[in-house]
DNA sequence: CCTTGACTTGAAGTTAACTTCAAGTTGTAG
DNA sequence: CTACAACTTGAAGTTAACTTCAAGTCAAGG
């Protein structure tokens, strides 16, 4: 197995070195050290450090990958069963905020067609209502449960 | 004209009042006061908000959302005009995010195939590559660039 | 008139995901 | 062997979008 420096895994997955430092401090990803203390991570995290860029693409947050992670060995390939699971569940999570940004799109679209100058018909402008209602939360990025993401 | 107070205007919205008094910190609605120097709001702050937490799901930002209202009246009925601009650029806002989701979703969906055991054939892997190019960014929301939307 | 809930302010706290900094120590090319 | 880039740490700073707090003042029903 060979081992890389810090520097190397961030130019290699384009990730910081403060980035992947932070990472460790949350265990998301693991190293060894040299004899003068630097960090070498084995090879397999240049993966990891992927899939957690995946993972955020797809709107989990570091302490939900975590958990996700957590199954998965630090220092080897993932099996075909592991990736499996981790793949399967984010497309659904991915398939749910498509459908939810579409909704939108269409409450738009019929919006512009009626110049939605009345507050009572349109549903955009009524956030109570039903159609709205999956997608509107607090702040930039909604947290839905996570739970059922990460098993 | 009748006025609501910042009460009123919390529960018809769903918005916070120490979200609305946040708002207007930032300018993005405007009151006037009582003689005991309470706010009281004109009524078309009840679709300004609306329209704020819209472009929010959109995935605006409050200063883009501050830019983009800068031109709506504050105490009225937006025009058609207005809304129309408004409402296409956020349609397109909408379908560029839902494009990008959904070729992330396809790349997932042809690892779930292979498996994706070998990092170089991987689309998800290897973020440099030219499919993932478009939505891969910094943080939670990478903030793509602002102006066009506002105009 | 009195009570009580709604309202006022500015400052400080919150969360996620990092980045920046200072003050050193290590690894390696030449 | 030396120079210099890369590395180390913990703490503090950053940003967005709010919330919470304290210490009051205001408004309206009975």
């Amino acid at each position: 197995m060979d081992w890389l420096s810090i520097g190397e895994l961030s130019t290699r997955s384009g990730v910081a070195t403060s980035a992947l430092r932070f990472y460790e401090t949350k265990g998301l990803i693991a190293s060894e050290r040299t004899d003068g203390n630097q960090r070498r991570y084995p090879r397999a995290t240049l993966r990891r450090v992927s899939l957690i860029r995946a993972g955020q693409e797809v709107g989990l947050t570091l302490a939900e990958l975590s958990e996700a992670l957590a199954k998965l060995p630090h220092d080897a390939t993932p099996t075909k069963a592991d990736w499996h699971r981790l793949s399967k569940s984010w497309r659904k999570r991915l398939d749910r905020q498509i459908a939810e940004l579409e909704a939108l799109r269409d409450e738009l679209t019929d919006c512009i067609g009626c110049g939605c100058l009345s507050l009572k018909s349109c549903a955009i402008f009524n956030p109570g209502d039903a159609a709205s209602e999956l997608g509107s939360g607090p702040r930039y990025l909604m947290g839905n449960s996570s739970s059922e993401v990460v098993r």
